[in-house]
DNA sequence: ATGAAAAGTTTACGCGCGTAAAGTTTTTGT
DNA sequence: ACAAAAACTTTACGCGCGTAAACTTTTCAT
């Protein structure tokens, strides 16, 4: 690389001995120019790394090469875990994904909304707050940019939804804790953030009335997206109410449960499924601390890969299509049980 | 809002009824221009809503208002939280803040910067990998973009540091554990991430010497950012070789005790401070699981808000001066020691 | 009321690149 | 070797906005 700083890919172009518009072709696909003159671009580009104006080029472009990735609260694991694959997958493709998160908040999803349809984005993936989120505005976006919903399911908003299906989660882990013991009771919150606590719920009353048990719910009181907090606190009085009428507790969700085994502990309560064990506790999601529990949390787990795979998939179809499907589909996948030591 | 889709600023201005010039100024600083003139353009907004064109805004600036943050891996809580904290931050004061993550990977976080470069951002706030990073790249990055270092420190990069005070960690940590119990011994990653960690272990030394114990360290194997499964493994491993000579560990950090706490628990260690534990575990960050773990983490907490205060302080300092410091300044801030169960 | 200062208007150019059109050179198949 | 096809060059315009210059209108203090 040579000092002398390029202004603009004329001067570029002159350095190559290539015309501009040719090498503008160059970087919008370096496969549309012939070999030969492919190889005295990039023999340019090795000694005088120029790069186009990336603003000069978006403004130009209906569309450009950006993917959104939006996610209710990246400082939830889960998420932060989720959108690192999928941004590898697109920069992998040659995307470029900018990661957005809606920190818990309606009003942030909807700046986030709004600040990435003026980015012209040729695709987003978008995991909705869910229950708080502005129904209106997300419905608007999705008619106007191609996005593929993803974790949080909205009726008929986006081109497709792909997720996990949560009575595959549920019906695994009642049905599993049922057999080798006794059924369990729900612990949920009364206020949940996103419509899979919902799904949740119904699922396991279903399961409940399948296999002739009678549901019993716990709800935990709380707002917001402290999980952990949530579940200590409201375990600690779910604990100290002394229900008699279980063993068994299934947590909507690891984080919850992460909580609520520190409640145990703190409790004395010793969990597990040993002889000496007076609690099993079991919940779902696979949360990539949920191994590294005391105990370790036996959950029901998200096939990340399968999700994250199908995700990528229908955005790049999407994106081949001109940005819109025939038809709205939907994608859930099964949940596999991961047995561990807490029931 | 009516139907009628604006092309351009031109078109707004002529809707609202000011000059292009005029309205241009309005979107650049909104105070720039004389309160009636607000009123119709604010009028005009509501009606027909339009926004300029991003694209053709930062290709006529030098500077944008981009801010970009980047994280060496953020699927760690840890990075995730400050993130959050530092995002907000950015979002009130009218600042566009994007977010990457290197995701513990030398080739993205060059990568990163390469098209951070390229995006014109007014000021960048870079927690690089550490040990890994490429010295060279992110050297050249600090000439050419105004960027506050923060979380590791590499001597001389980067107009400033802001960051935790390793020392005020394990002088607090060691002090306490020494004062109430047993000197503790070091358990720590032989290959750590980030620099961190040997300073951390060099505070440990000297603060061993100075109250005239003898240092122990442990030293688990691993690399990369799976910190937990590190600490369990390499945690079953330590507690196995039986080390007679100490009833107390000092994790290097929260994630490394976090597993290191799930392989006590295999192994039936009792930990905590009461008369029938025979393990005390303390360590440093205050990750935010540390309080649900069971016992609850004894450990020395980063002052998140002070640390990040003081990042978005430094990064708007920057921007006013031009994007250049007289000189570079490092600013370290104590930690503070939270006692909970585990020691 | 009056003149200077402040704010707005008109006009014009430039930013760096996409891309269309017409003409020229190179490649390809036969 | 030759014609057709493919690739490239030259020329030119447009994208949407920042901004400078010269001029006109509004505001404000005296």
């Amino acid at each position: 690389m040579s000092g002398n700083k390029i202004r603009n890919m004329e001067e570029f172009a002159a350095l190559s001995g290539i015309s501009r518009p040719t090498v503008s072709k160059y970087f919008n696909n370096p496969e549309s120019v012939r070999a030969s003159t492919r190889a005295r671009i990039e023999a340019a580009l090795e000694e005088h790394d120029y790069r186009p104006n990336i603003y000069a080029v978006n403004q130009n472009r209906r569309l450009t090469k950006n993917i959104g990735i939006v996610v209710p609260y990246l400082a939830d694991p889960f998420f932060a875990e989720i959108a690192r694959k999928l941004e590898l997958r697109c920069i992998e493709a040659g995307w470029s994904p900018i990661l957005f998160s809606a920190h818990g908040e309606k009003d942030l999803e909807v700046d986030i909304l709004d600040s990435l349809r003026s980015m012209k984005p040729a695709g987003v993936l978008l995991a909705p707050l869910g229950r708080i989120s502005d129904r209106g505005v997300i419905e608007k976006f999705c008619r106007d940019v191609p996005t593929i919903l993803f974790d949080s399911n909205l009726d008929g908003i986006g081109e497709a939804f792909v997720g996990s299906d949560n009575f595959s989660f549920v019906s695994q882990s009642v049905e599993y804790l049922t057999r080798t013991g006794n059924p369990p009771v729900l612990f949920e919150m009364f206020h949940p953030a996103n419509p899979n606590a919902n799904k949740r719920r119904k699922a396991y009353m279903s399961m409940m009335d399948r296999l002739g048990f009678d549901p019993q719910i716990f709800q935990a009181e709380g707002h917001g997206w402290g999980f952990e907090e949530i579940g200590y606190k409201e375990g600690l009085r779910f604990l100290d109410q002394k229900p008699a009428q279980t063993d068994t507790v299934l947590c909507s969700n690891d984080r919850l449960a992460i909580g609520f085994l520190s409640a145990c502990f703190e409790r004395g309560i010793q969990v597990g499924r040993d002889e000496n064990c007076t609690l099993r506790v079991a919940a779902h999601d696979d949360h990539p601390f949920s191994r590294f529990t005391c105990p370790s949390l036996t959950t029901v787990a998200h096939d990340y890969d399968q999700v994250s795979n199908k995700v990528i998939e229908m955005l790049f179809q999407l994106i081949e299509s001109g940005g819109h499907f025939e038809s709205r589909s939907e994608h859930l996948y099964p949940a596999k049980l991961v047995l561990r030591s807490s029931a």
